[in-house]
DNA sequence: CAGCATCCGGGAAGATACTG
DNA sequence: CAGTATCTTCCCGGATGCTG
């Protein structure tokens, strides 16, 4: 918990507001690595831990739950447990959820039609700066 | 790329691929803490280095470089240095930036109409939790 | 099968000082 | 004014081992 923090100033609002707002909860949860791919993943339908696991292949199992608890904690996620003998955990969307999956789908849909002029603009970019640096002279 | 992975399993491709495909580069961008504000700040207009900053108030010179740099190499952001004895160097969004700023807009309405109910849901949650935790037998 | 606890490494973000 | 360089700190994400 840093007890040596001299937390002297209580500097000013940061930006007016209506530009974060409540985006960074939003963006936060959409900035980490899982979140928008279990969303994405649920959005097919309700899937077992393990499935999600599996569907999903690179995750590892504490990011996964972390990452569930986070979205479940958010309203985003139901998360249902069936009291069998070996422990079964089944996830899905709630509305909100699903909701928020067209704003992944539109997002998914810019970046699809986009992707060529960002690599142009990248290739551009590269290039400039490393004829920059190879004859600064 | 893991070389010491026991990689028995030949996994799957990972997700389908119209799951990332070129979302991750997007969101690697809107994740990070201060592109999405920039983007915001620029869309009403073009600001200089020092303007911008302080239209963020709380970012750091070196922040504000790096990801400005970054929108720049993305082709979002376009830079412009005028050569005049006080350097004077302008940021402004590209048609590309812009494009992306609607769906930031989107982002910030769903946020906005859903807080409340991700609020509710923290804190049903949240209590949830205080009394599992505070009366476990 | 589902999930938690713990340890660890790497990259991102911040503060500061210096340059053109 | 705009930007780089350097150092430090912090948190995300991964790996492992154990429980119910």
């Amino acid at each position: 918990m840093s007890a040596g923090h001299t937390e002297v100033t209580a500097p000013e609002p940061v930006v007016s507001c209506d530009d974060d707002c409540g985006i960074r909860d939003v963006l936060d949860r959409l900035g980490d690595r899982w979140s928008v791919l279990v969303v994405v993943q649920l959005a097919a339908g309700a899937l077992r831990f393990n499935a999600l696991q599996r569907s999903l292949e690179g995750v590892s199992q504490r990011m996964l739950t972390l990452t569930v608890r986070r979205l479940e904690r958010d309203g985003l996620v139901r998360r249902t447990v069936y009291p069998t003998v070996p422990p079964q955990v089944e996830y899905e969307l709630t509305a909100l959820g699903h909701s928020l999956t067209h704003l992944v789908k539109g997002l998914a849909d810019w970046s699809l039609a986009n992707r060529p002029q960002i690599a142009a603009a990248r290739a551009e970019w590269d290039e400039e700066k490393a004829q920059q640096a190879g004859m600064p002279s």
